[in-house]
RNA sequence: GCCUGGAUGGCGGAAUAGGUAGACGCAAGGGACUUAAAAUCCCUUAUCCGUAAGGGUGUGCGGGUUCAAAUCCCGCUCCAGGUACCA
């Protein structure tokens, strides 16, 4: 019988299933290990071949450390809130509670048939409210702690999702999901204080095992830059004044005009009469851009005079004040000094609006563009002759001095809009009194329950479906006074901030997670998904994560130390997999054709983990061979185990192949280079299946080297050579060095550098004897005819390379 | 523009304390088995010249260091991802 993958997987998925032989418990004496997917938004579409990508990674991983004798914790669990289920809700009445159970179901089984060693036990779902009232509570500890605050400013809101999106949420003035335009609009909203952890979330990326892109990308969303703040009095209106950020305090000599953003509070104060009209008409015209106008078409600068004038604190200077877009509200302190000499963008500003430029650097020329590079200082008083770095120093000490300025570092980091105008998110566990006073509420009335409803669409004016529910928005306190709920809910990353804490001890009823499970299991040891989480769910979790540690809620500072990043599966003409381009390959009729086993195998024989590669059927169908050899080694036609298997030692190379194989697959797993490790025991099934008589202790041994990779096959091989129970805590197998040693040796000669012959030679031989052995090599001594030697170079047991004349 | 990766046969990819480039797989060609096909097994396969022996050329491009460079250094080109008036 050959290799039927369509009937061994099914069975030995229900044995695992049926003996909960995955289920994990803390135990103090083994040492832990923690190997965690991103775990997935439960579409309607179903898994795609690229889930099951990073899952087998963490899934070898996972075997792999069990059989090292590990305690692993590898579970699944959905991050069920989120839009598409509303949407279809908005369409259809159906409630998201239902669609989120179809998808979930239909997951669960694409998943389960994949043969991935979770332990079902510990499934979690955000939409759960055993799961969600903790996530209310969590918010309730950063309520509690002063880091979430309401806050009315024009946030981003898009029109088409009928909701406010965060900074991170915002890519190119469109929305992350679906691409829709996003405008400024004006709404009180729940803002969480991540900027008070920037310092900490940037200086802990130091220590984390992640991919140099993902810390890059995270250090330039925080964007820490170091500088001063300079003070501004505004000429004629002493009572007037505004501060400015800078990076260059050094050029302060250099400023010849001033710019505030227009949204600027002083802007109203200090636009003259003659240039009122002007000054509202931009700020007007500015406020009526989208975000997308604000940057793609910015490439010419605007702005309009405001009719006043600044007074440059250490010239004296008259400098006229501007307001122009290209200065942003939301960084800094939404004003700068324009030094057009120095800046770039300045001199751009400059040049439109015929604004002088000053040159204060010795020796540069200011007249095509802005000098922005080092140099010695000139025409700036008492920093003259110094380079710039010098220069800063000394002209912050001076404005500290006077009182007119200080050092300071700016972040681009902003606070994290927290809620979203939906229906299917966690409510908020608070109450807004009558007098504006907000109430946490009571972590024992936790969970806070959205209200069933059949209208799940949001206003167009943004307000969310909840507000239509008076009955549900309307509370009488204990003491008889009205009160609200809020109507907005949480956003979907607020789930997945901490699902893998809940993976600790997810059944708890009395507690988010338990110190003991917590401190045993925490921190992730490896986490592999997707890179498009790099700066939001990863940001914004270290950020949860850290504000719970200095609670004293969980043991670690950081959560994930070790991140992967698996590469996108493009579909088979290289092209990103799509409905629309027709090549989507369906996980599902892969399993049903080929089995779970060369999926997982093949997907992993790809390329490198973190590598984009294109799909590949006939590929598929070699691994699928490779399984059916593999089978073959054992059993013959007639489904009984070979009598070829001997207790009869294998030969030497044999039996080094053997142990070189069990080094290699050991470390290539160790380093997550799975396939290479596949191609490793190829070799060595390729060589076994010239044998005649095969060492059946050394097949088991292989058994165990591919029950990681391919566990339904592996499972049922073992059990065939007489396994009573399952591999998956057999010890992995070791190698013995002594059997990898050679006592002879295959090297290159090199006349010149170019490879010219082969030589075997004993292992450790001299150069001496090398070189008698070469010169016995007729070929070599065709290069030697009529030539001198002039040099040996010899690098024992590696090389020998000649040099002749 | 800036930041981070990357570029190796017809294709996916191996090999980096510098030391036989192309492991393994796919595709292609040839052969065995078969009435035939599928499946399986064996062989060939970087490229050019040559019947062969053998030789030349080759890791995006141009230089350099070295006995020896896919690997190190300098200067480019192109591709992917990220980011974008952040003062």
């Amino acid at each position: 019988m050959p290799y039927q993958p369509g009937k061994i997987e099914p069975k030995w998925q229900q044995h695992w299933e049926q003996n909960k032989t995955f289920k994990v418990e803390i135990d103090p004496n083994k040492p832990k290990y923690y190997a965690l997917d991103m775990f997935p938004y439960p579409s309607g579409q179903g898994l795609h071949v690229g889930h099951p990508e990073g899952y087998t990674a963490t899934d070898i991983v996972s075997r792999y450390k069990r059989m090292k004798g590990f305690n692993v914790l590898h579970a699944m669990g959905w991050d069920a809130f989120g839009l598409p289920a509303e949407q279809y809700a908005i369409q259809t009445g159906t409630h998201p509670a239902v669609t989120t159970q179809v998808n979930v179901d239909n997951f669960r089984r694409q998943i389960k048939a994949l043969g991935f060693s979770y332990d079902w036990d510990r499934e979690i779902n955000t939409t759960d409210p055993k799961y969600y009232r903790w996530t209310q509570w969590i918010f309730l500890q950063i309520f509690g702690a002063g880091l979430a605050y309401e806050h009315d400013a024009p946030v981003n809101w898009c029109p088409e999702l009928r909701t406010v999106l965060s900074n991170e949420e915002v890519i190119d003035g469109k929305s992350e999901r679906g691409g829709y335009p996003v405008v400024r609009k004006p709404m009180r909203q729940w803002m969480l204080k991540i900027t008070a952890y920037a310092e900490k979330l940037l200086e802990d990326l130091e220590g984390l095992d992640w991919p140099v892109s993902v810390k890059e990308m995270q250090k330039h969303w925080i964007g820490r830059s170091i500088g001063a703040e300079v003070h501004f009095e505004v000429w004629g209106k002493p009572d007037l004044s505004f501060v400015v950020f800078t990076t260059r305090p050094d050029t302060l000599f250099g400023a010849t005009y001033a710019v505030l953003a227009p949204e600027h509070p002083l802007v109203e104060q200090i636009a003259s009469e003659d240039q009122w009209q002007a000054v509202v008409a931009y700020k007007e015209a500015c406020a009526a851009k989208s975000d997308l106008d604000r940057t793609d078409l910015a490439k010419k600068k605007t702005g309009v005079f405001t009719g006043s004038y600044a007074k440059n604190p250490v010239t004296g200077e008259n400098l006229p004040i501007w307001i122009a877009d290209y200065v942003l509200m939301g960084y800094g302190t939404g004003a700068i000094m324009a030094v057009p000499g120095h800046d770039q963008r300045d001199w751009e500003f400059a040049k439109a609006f015929g604004l002088p430029i000053k040159n204060i650097i010795a020796g540069a020329d200011v007249t095509a563009a802005a000098h922005t590079e080092d140099g010695e200082l000139c025409n700036s008083g008492f920093l003259n002759g110094l380079k710039v770095e010098p220069a800063k120093e000394k002209i912050i000490a001076w404005l500290e001095a006077q009182g007119k300025g200080k050092r300071s570092i700016n972040y681009k980091l902003r606070d994290w809009l927290f809620s979203r105008q939906r229906y299917w998110g966690e409510p908020f566990p608070l109450l807004h009194k009558e007098d504006g006073q907000v109430l946490p509420m009571d972590p024992k009335d936790l969970p806070l329950t959205p209200p069933l409803t059949e209208n799940f669409l949001p206003s167009p004016t943004g307000e969310s479906p909840l507000a239509n529910l008076p009955e549900w928005i309307n509370v009488t306190l204990p003491d008889g006074q009205p009160a609200k709920r809020s109507s907005n809910t949480m956003p979907q990353w607020a789930g997945s901030c901490w699902y893998y804490l809940r993976f600790t001890d997810p059944q708890n009823d009395q507690a988010a997670w338990s110190k003991e499970a917590e401190k045993y299991w925490m921190p992730v040891d490896l986490y592999i998904g997707g890179a498009e989480h790099a700066v939001l769910h990863l940001l914004y979790s270290r950020f949860w994560h850290k504000v719970l540690y200095e609670q004293g809620h969980v043991s670690t500072k950081e959560p994930f130390q070790k991140l992967v990043n698996q590469g996108m599966i493009l579909g088979e003409n290289g092209e990103k997999m799509s409905k629309s381009r027709g090549n989507v390959i369906n996980p599902d009729d892969i399993v049903k054709e080929y089995g779970a086993d060369s999926l997982r195998l093949y997907e992993m024989f790809m390329g490198p983990l973190e590598k984009s590669k294109p799909w590949s059927t006939s590929g598929l169908e070699g691994i699928n061979r490779f399984l059916n050899r593999f089978w073959r080694l054992y059993l013959d036609d007639q489904d009984q185990i070979l009598t070829t298997l001997t207790e009869a030692p294998a030969s030497t190379e044999i039996e080094r192949l053997y142990h070189e194989t069990v080094k290699k697959v050991t470390e290539d797993l160790e380093a997550l280079r799975f396939n290479t490790a596949i191609s490793q025991l190829m070799i060595m099934v390729n060589e076994l299946t010239g044998q005649q008589e095969r060492n059946q202790a050394m097949l088991q041994g292989l058994v165990l080297l591919l029950s990681p990779f391919a566990p339904h096959l592996a499972e049922e091989l073992w059990s065939r050579l007489g396994g009573t129970r399952t591999l998956a805590y057999e010890p992995w197998p070791d190698f013995d060095p002594s059997k990898l040693k050679q006592d002879q040796v295959t090297i290159p000669v090199q006349v010149l550098g170019k490879h010219r012959d082969n030589l075997t030679i004993p292992l450790g031989a001299s150069e001496a004897q090398v070189m008698e052995l070469a010169r016995q090599s007729e070929k070599i001594q065709k290069q030697l005819e009529g030539r001198t030697l002039v040099k040996v170079i010899y690098v024992p047991d590696r090389i020998l390379n000649l040099i002749l004349k």
